[in-house]
DNA sequence: AAACTGACTGTTA
DNA sequence: GTAACAGCCAGTT
């Protein structure tokens, strides 16, 4: 039998790692996926502790406003994962959702 | 074990 | 359309 826990980073791993290249899924999304639909702070809460050199897509992930919620030097990054892979993002850091959510 | 934190979200004004 | 508030809950201290 696997020795695998079921834990909610676990999940979170697995849901984040198959959002589609090109395309962004919501904090609430993805929590719901992963059986608490009201745990979308947490998604952020794993995605800011992700270990160091992980290559887990965490870029595609924005709040339901379809906006970058990091700040800063972080936001630039994330427009910048994103544009790289055909995602249009303005300079605030808003994202078209109808045209880019993963699970329409 | 208890308290604190916050890459969120829905409601209300 | 924006802003303030409160509830939420896994992870960290």
């Amino acid at each position: 039998m696997s020795s695998e826990q079921d834990t909610f980073q676990q999940r979170i791993y697995h849901i984040v790692s198959a959002i589609p290249y090109g395309h962004v899924a919501t904090y609430g999304e993805i929590a719901d996926l992963a059986g608490s639909v009201r745990a979308a702070r947490q998604v952020g809460g794993v995605l800011k502790r992700l270990p160091k050199g992980s290559k887990l897509p965490w870029h595609r992930v924005v709040n339901r406003m379809g906006r970058i919620s990091l700040t800063g030097l972080d936001l630039d990054r994330q427009r910048l994962a994103l544009e790289a892979e055909g995602v249009t993002v303005s300079p605030e850091g808003d994202i078209d959702l109808q045209r880019y959510r993963w699970q329409r």
